[in-house]
DNA sequence: CGACTACCGGACAACACTGTCCGGTTCTAC
DNA sequence: GTAGAACCGGACAGTGTTGTCCGGTAGTCG
């Protein structure tokens, strides 16, 4: 049998190609079918047992860090420049990765209750700390807007999408609740 | 035995409290523990069979129904007198049931796709058509806000309902959310 | 008073998800 | 090549929810 239809996701070695497998089902399940979505389906979706899922990540929460831990990464890259247009970068990703995978939404709320310890919501905060000042300053924000209003406005953005029928309507009602925001309307 | 410990559900003239008794119960829970809490959980808390909920109600939708109907009730009373001020004291009904309650949009939210018959949105969306346009007209209201717009806002106030910690942080967090959203701030 | 009807209530089977366990396979070191 | 360690994968028990079923009870009518 060649080498291609070898078995890769056995033995010692498999395990970070496993691992990078049950990210990637993970992501497409959450996104798709919400943040409850069943683990085993996961499992099933990359390929692997149940056993190998559980060992990587023990808990729901803890295969959710993983996932989104490019999220932040992604949100980190947008506030990185610095400047009066580094929080509208930041906001427009925070958007797209919303209407994208809302159960990165389910899972910092989630995580407030079940693991305090893990503070997405810091996260976000501090970012929005760091860039919301210099737009302000610029105008590009009314004055008056403070931090907890960026994530305010998060979570109604999570209540839109998480009503939308559909991925193209949440986008659409998403730019239109932006226009109904912003004052120089 | 004293007629006071006498058990009045049993019997087909018990139906109607056993019915009320239900839609108490799940009125309740609705509220406490979200639209997707068990029905038996209603059952053992109305105090009856779980063959009398499923009797009387076959599906949780049946039974939201029932329960909700009241909202549209109190909902079609703030609207029903008119003049500019009528879209004002519909808009606080609905912020207040939202707030109270959030298992109402989740309940309009799955009609849409489990039973498109219901048309939850259609009876509001009549509601706010009849009242929007006289608050336009007198400036309650800023010009170029639509019917859509208004279902759009309650849909991001659900969104800041169901990631608040609490009832009470809702309610402030909502009321935040209101002030962004008025221009004349 | 007796029989009939309507209805109650809990038990129960079916189903789905979670988290664990162990036989079996693959890699690695010697 | 061989032994041992690491790991995979599916089966399985435990748990919780749904929806149904039937023995039994309360009201009603002749």
């Amino acid at each position: 049998m060649p080498p291609a239809a070898r078995r890769v996701n056995r033995g010692p070695s498999a395990a970070p190609q496993n691992r990078a497998a049950i990210l990637d089902a993970a992501r497409r399940l959450f996104a798709d079918r919400g943040f409850l979505v069943p683990l085993s389906a996961i499992a099933t979706e990359a390929g692997v047992g149940q056993g190998v899922l559980y060992r990587h990540f023990p808990t729901r929460l803890d295969l959710a860090f993983a996932v989104f831990e490019d999220n932040f990464v992604e949100l980190e890259a947008a506030a990185a420049g610095g400047g009066p247009d580094a929080f509208g970068a930041l906001w427009a990703v925070l958007l797209e990765q919303t209407v994208r995978e809302a159960a990165f939404v389910e899972m910092v709320v989630e995580a407030r209750s079940s693991a305090p310890a893990y503070d997405g919501d810091d996260r976000l905060r501090e970012l929005i700390a760091r860039t919301l000042p210099d737009a302000v300053s610029a105008g590009r924000v009314p004055a008056g807007v403070e931090v907890d209003d960026v994530l305010l406005a998060w979570r109604m953005v999570f209540g839109i999408v998480v009503t939308a029928p559909t991925p193209d309507a949440a986008r659409a009602h998403v730019a239109r609740a932006m226009a109904l925001l912003d004052p120089r309307r």
